[in-house]
DNA sequence: CCGGTCTATCGAAGCGCTTCGACGGTGTAT
DNA sequence: ATACACCGTCGAAGCGCTTCGATAGACCGG
């Protein structure tokens, strides 16, 4: 069964195959005659493009790359979550996306877009010195990076507004009479490495808890729960009219439950807890948490959307922050 | 700045085109000086090879298709593995890997197909019965599954023998003297579905113990706090004299630690615990979980393989089936 | 009824690569 | 020396598609 050619369509329509061409791509007028008897040969024989074929003759491969760097603390269901919107979102502009790790380094990039085999890039997880962001610059080809580097300039970067969502957490807290609050962050890896929205919500919580006249303490948190344990009984020991904790560490916002369980504070009735994380795993947990959710859908569906913007030479902005959203479930509550 | 081609290189290294086709592609003998200066002369202008063209001519994209559907209960970061360690063999190989989900069914998989953007498939989290493996069957392009189908004739399939991890589990308890164990599941809604694995492993659990002479029981188990602890609390009440209990599904280990906590019952002194799941979430446990892990990457490694042979024309089993290995940790011990 | 303007379609020239057959040149058996 | 094989290299023919310029009508105003 050799596979279907424009030709093959061409001969069945009885047109050139130019015409087939311009019917499938509209890129220019044909009658709308002539166009629905192309579409029912196309159909008739079950023709696709041949991807190879089109992307020589049009230098373009409709497939872009999404760069995906594993490394120690990222959480991974959010990692998927982004992977998953930004294919859906490729798909409805009719690409399709490439995996790449960052086993291969710079060199990767360099590889996939200087043999045309991807349009454009989308980069997750950057880091304030990313070794891959010099090198974008230097590629013809359009990128766009979920996170922020140090120097962004010249970049196009999507994230969400971490500090911001740090932000609101303490005023929730706030609101809500507490006067005592800490954040419990990623852990030490997370930071040492520069990523930039671990810390960008310590400093939005901080600095809005300061703001509103709080005692707001910040600081990094492992992911076994003995540790977390340790961590949350030294917290409370060393503040003792501390009453509200934000969590924003996806491993550990389980253990903290535990923790504050088996230490006999009572949630929300003592501790009121808010979760940056995921909606199902705040909804997961007992009581249900008030949290921020990380709109990773969002985020991805946004970046292929710049991506795509460039790829049409339309100008896009350098930075887009997407604003974060609190949602009050069972785990806060006014103070006593 | 013109890509550079070819053509650009076999003038550089002064040459015929055709030669530096079989320079890079060994397909036919060259001299090891021409070779070498055809080489300095690729790197020299920094040349990589038109993957469109390549594509074109040769009938190879040198691409695997990913596809991943994302359903409910199925756990993201076991998925992530998966998809790393395909990227990363696939890498190894020489190709590239399309992500792909299963937002456009079956046709997605003919269009990727037909349009020769990939030379083959790799399927994951495969169904009892899945849509999408009768058009397996149809395609010109090898594929191989991750997991079962009903029917797997003609079909190259792997997967970690999940029936084994069961018994293995059920074994292991059995040899510490426990004589009425349990195995917590999944949520419902993966049964309802017929996603084997789960089935399996339930099945190799109660086998195993029954012919060991044990009480064995199994059942599926949701994943919030509370649903745990309340299952938790019912089958220990049902059931007294258990001291030997399982976990398959990751978002409930840690909740069934904390229930067994606020049930006043210790682990491993009271109950011995074993989960089949990831290491790095057994490790982060209190106490640190014996488990069964899910070899993700030894998975996703022999998916592609098997794949690469096949795409060489090679014969490769039907089935295989992965080994399990139990660790022992601190949260089995003998029963008293 | 002629030049001018559109519109719908065609034909052909590539895009950059692989691969096939051809062809000198060197080595080996006769 | 002659025939033959073989090795290393070349040239050219596609692979299936897009896109540019050309063309043949249809339609218009003058």
């Amino acid at each position: 069964m050799r596979t279907v050619t424009i030709a093959d369509v061409a001969k069945h329509a009885g047109v050139a195959v130019s015409t087939v061409s311009y019917v499938l791509s509209g890129k220019r007028a044909i009658s709308a005659t002539t166009s629905q008897r192309v579409m029912r040969s196309v159909r008739a024989l079950g023709y696709h493009p041949n991807a190879g074929a089109r992307a020589l003759a049009s230098k373009r491969s409709n497939v872009i790359a999404l760069v995906l760097p594993l490394r120690a603390g990222m959480h991974l269901p959010v990692a998927m979550q982004f992977a998953t919107s930004v294919v859906t979102t490729a798909r409805q502009f009719d690409h399709d996306v490439l995996l790449m790790t960052a086993d291969e380094g710079p060199d990767g990039l360099r590889r996939v877009a200087a043999s045309a085999l991807v349009d454009g890039l989308v980069l997750m997880d950057v880091e304030i010195n990313d070794l891959r962001v010099p090198l974008l610059r230097e590629l013809e080809e359009p990128s766009v990076l979920i996170g922020f580097p140090a120097d962004a300039s010249g970049l196009t970067c999507v994230d969400l507004d971490f500090a911001r969502a740090g932000a609101l957490c303490a005023e929730h807290l706030a609101s809500l009479g507490h006067r005592e609050i800490a954040l419990l962050g990623a852990p030490h890896v997370v930071y040492q490495r520069g990523t930039g929205y671990a810390e960008r919500t310590m400093e939005g919580f901080v600095e809005a808890g300061q703001a509103l006249g709080l005692s707001a303490i910040a600081l990094p948190c492992e992911e076994g729960f003995d540790e977390v344990c340790a961590t949350v009984k030294t917290l409370l020991e060393g503040h003792p009219g501390l009453s509200g904790l934000v969590v924003h560490n996806e491993a550990a916002v389980g253990h903290v439950l535990g923790a504050l369980r088996v230490l006999g504070r009572r949630v929300p009735e003592e501790v009121s807890v808010v979760a940056i994380c995921p909606g199902d795993v705040a909804e997961r947990a007992s009581p249900p948490l008030t949290s921020v959710l990380i709109p990773a859908a969002d985020v991805g569906h946004q970046a292929v959307r710049l991506l795509m913007s460039k790829l049409e030479g339309a100008p896009v902005p350098d930075a887009t922050l997407l604003e974060p959203r609190l949602t009050v479930r069972q785990s806060t509550t006014p103070r006593l």
